[in-house]
DNA sequence: CTTAGTACTTAGTGGTTACTAGGTAACTGC
DNA sequence: GCAGTTACCTAGTAACCACTAAGTACTAAG
């Protein structure tokens, strides 16, 4: 528990805002690489400079940290999405029905591949949450709920029922996704999406 | 450590080879359900009813017992998909090249619509393991490029590279696995393939 | 300058982790 | 039926887990 003499002399306090987001940040990061189960409150707090304790100062529990993150992402990503397609975001909603689906889509995989490591924490706790023993669990299920409604908005030929629309591009989006994470030096996720989003759209050959 | 009186009653000795099927099968069933890092060796233990030193006389570590569960299902898993597609189980690789793509792949989901259980297996660890530190690392890089090659590997006109085909056919499959995962009452695996699968293959209109 | 609030510390709590040493008792080969 | 092997147990280990109580030192309001 207690903190190496040099990192005590230079120990700091911060406003609990800077603090919060410090601590957020870390555990974004750290838990996108070994999933909720694979961190401990203590990696998180080192990668801070604090305390365990001090951590848990701020959010209660490991589980609240959680919680914490997953909602601050969200907001985030819907801001920067928003942006990237010229919408208020508190209008990101409804004004994405507008759109055609393949702009919709391309603009979340360019987001998307600017951030390896937030993606990597959806794809890790996601595939972690599907036991409801997890503490992300109801949010994921919520969150696959809002993302097929997201994506079967849009108008689109791809397929009539609009559930199953949504449910098809997160599938194609969350698997290439997971092969881009795996192995990014050879997969470029941009030109891999256009591949076969074209393909799934409209059956151009391209041989 | 000790058993409750009741279970050391009726404890019973059993030959290594069962004992070992039945602490995978155990250890299969428990990290399918919360990952390699939400289970303990206790807790495999306990669903064999044996003490956690009885299941590492076995094994030795917990990520020896997890090479073995692998491996294990890699073995039963090309054995039951050979089988399925009429195939010698040790010549699948190589027979695969003669058979439509269509073909191998309605036979792959055929087979992973009926044990939800193995698929949550590879799918949460597949996730998990994407940090080099986990045990089962190495193991799912050699797994990807296998089975990417395996999906490129018979004729489609899909697309002309075969990596690139093999990865946007374990993505698509992949990724639909994780909605049926999510949400078996919801998702009927085998239809909702047909139509990703047929839509991206061939583009025909659907509505 | 004083005082109230709080960011953060030290020092613990009881519980769990993977794993080991050494013993017992059930099988197996002869 | 005896001897050797081994499946499995009890009983530990040290390290780690999330979390708490109580104190200290910094900051900001008045």
């Amino acid at each position: 528990m207690r903190l190496a003499s040099a990192e005590r002399a230079k120990r700091q306090r911060l406003a609990p805002g800077d603090r919060r987001t410090q601590i957020i940040d870390a555990a974004t990061r750290l838990i996108g690489q070994r999933g909720f189960w694979g961190v401990s409150v203590h990696d998180i707090a080192a990668a801070c400079g604090i305390t365990d304790a001090g951590l848990l100062h701020h959010f209660g529990t490991k589980d609240a940290l959680l919680i914490a993150v997953l909602e601050r992402r969200d907001k985030v990503d819907d801001d920067s999405l928003a942006r990237r397609l010229g919408i208020e975001p508190d209008r990101l909603y409804e004004a994405v029905r507008g759109l055609p689906l393949a702009e919709v889509c391309a603009a979340v995989v360019a987001r998307n591949a600017e951030q390896p490591e937030i993606v990597r924490l959806y794809s890790v706790l996601n595939a972690e949450s599907l036991t409801p023993a997890h503490p992300a669990h109801d949010y994921f299920v919520a969150r696959e709920a809002r993302v097929i409604a997201f994506f079967g908005s849009p108008r689109s030929d791809l397929h009539p029922d609009p559930v199953v629309r949504g449910r098809q591009v997160i599938a194609m989006m969350d698997g290439l996704q997971l092969r881009w994470l795996r192995d990014p030096e050879r997969v470029d996720l941009p030109t891999e999406w256009a591949a076969l989003f074209g393909r799934a759209l409209s059956g151009v050959a391209q041989s």
